[in-house]
DNA sequence: CGTACAGAGTACGCAATCGTACCGGGGGGG
DNA sequence: CCCCCCCGGTACGATTGCGTACTCTGTACG
């Protein structure tokens, strides 16, 4: 597996990884490690933002929710980013949900040490602002993709993405909940998923998903799935991982 | 007309005005006056972005485009802020296009002077970063919008966000050009903005759209269009325009 | 060992939108 | 002045996905 390239160790956050050694010494008193249970909420729309997740291991959806309950995932991070960017760039709000995806741990710095701390303009600034270019594809293309693509296409897209971010093959997930992100029927799922496993790409059973073949699943994916991943390889360094 | 009030002079971009006068001032060499004409198209996908817009009326469209020749918005700027961000947050390509949809004029700054300035950490910083986190909202909220609303609601809050960054209420539009920023058919458009048409909410003939009663469309648009102004409002200041 | 329940399979009619195509009118250019 | 073509109205079947609802089966728990 390339994910024990130099650059990226598994399970370790590739920001704070990235870090020069006096740049994470002056923030490291401010950083406290939290592990990330499943269907956690991080936080509520709205809520104020009093810390900034560095995920690890794991994988943390970004959703929008709707009046009417229906809710959307815009966007996920994993170990290559960050949760909260929105207190450097300016606000200590969203009006998005923040949930755990899949379980795992990571560190979580408080909002005001992370915003003094990108003030400085140093590495961390940077890094920061380069993932946030990278975050933005991501949603843009989730909203063109949202709009134009049939569902199989986003299904095995989003697939490959929480893959990438995932220590292994196979990922806790039923259909409910991948239906709770695609924005559809959990009946809509269960019958894209059942063609992809059809095809040999997948398997699954009772609230596991196991990716049988990577290649046929991008395959099958829409086009969104490399323009986002080349997106992120660009800007955040490529290694194979959460990329 | 709210348009008239101190913070936002019609036709002045709002974070160029917001600059202390010396940030101003040292900007001002690397500026630039220009027109943007209909259907102008800043960058194309993929192109290095040497120039960052600043609007001062008209608007710019952020559009996704595929493979087989589709295309969607994803996002909108008016002269409440500006396109080109990327080349700040440390990218001079986006995989995205930039077109004129509605014609105006503004200030362009070249993406070298304007990174520069950027990292002096001034004002100018802070303006773009709460841009870049109200546009990241603009974006998230229309991943979820394009999947879960109808036509209806998204063709009015379209023409909503359309209407708060131009001068006045006709807007020279074609059904066509809607149909490519919604991502649906030519005909589609015709039949939702008849509805609309019928209602009384706006009244169009061969490129033109008026908005008849703002508040009817409002009440017809999806949960999105407050969302995202609310937003602009509490990121960028409220004027009532271009928010 | 039994039971309760979450997770998954399936089916039905229906609504929205698609792709396409053809038509008519209005207005600008030759 | 006329013609052409851009713009908009409309129609058609096809498709995708929705809402709902009933069933079956692993599996966790008592």
């Amino acid at each position: 597996m390339s994910s024990l390239s130099a650059n990226s160790p598994p399970s370790v956050n590739r920001i704070l990884n990235q870090l020069p050694p006096e740049e994470y010494k002056r923030m490291s008193p401010f950083l406290e490690p939290i592990t990330l249970a499943r269907g956690d909420v991080l936080y509520y729309p709205q809520d104020p933002v009093s810390h900034v997740y560095f995920p690890n291991s794991g994988t943390v959806s970004v959703v929008a929710t709707f009046a009417d309950g229906g809710s959307v995932e815009v966007g996920v991070v994993g170990n290559e980013g960050v949760f909260g960017i929105n207190v450097v760039l300016g606000s200590v709000t969203t009006p998005h949900e923040a949930m755990v995806q899949l379980p795992g741990d990571g560190m979580r710095a408080s909002s005001e040490a992370l915003r003094r701390e990108f003030k400085q303009g140093g590495q961390l600034q940077d890094l920061l602002l380069r993932y946030t270019q990278a975050f933005i594809v991501q949603i843009s293309q989730t909203a063109a993709c949202n709009k134009v693509h049939p569902l199989d296409g986003r299904l095995a897209r989003w697939l490959l993405m929480i893959c990438d971010r995932a220590p292994g093959q196979d990922l806790e997930l039923t259909h409910e909940f991948i239906a709770v992100m695609l924005g559809t029927r959990r009946a809509g799922v269960t019958e894209a998923a059942g063609r992809l496993q059809d095809e040999g790409l997948i398997r699954y059973r009772r609230g596991h998903v196991t990716v049988l073949d990577r290649q046929g699943l991008e395959a099958t994916s829409c086009e969104c799935y490399p323009v986002v991943k080349k997106e992120f390889e660009r800007l955040l360094g490529s290694d194979g991982r959460a990329a």
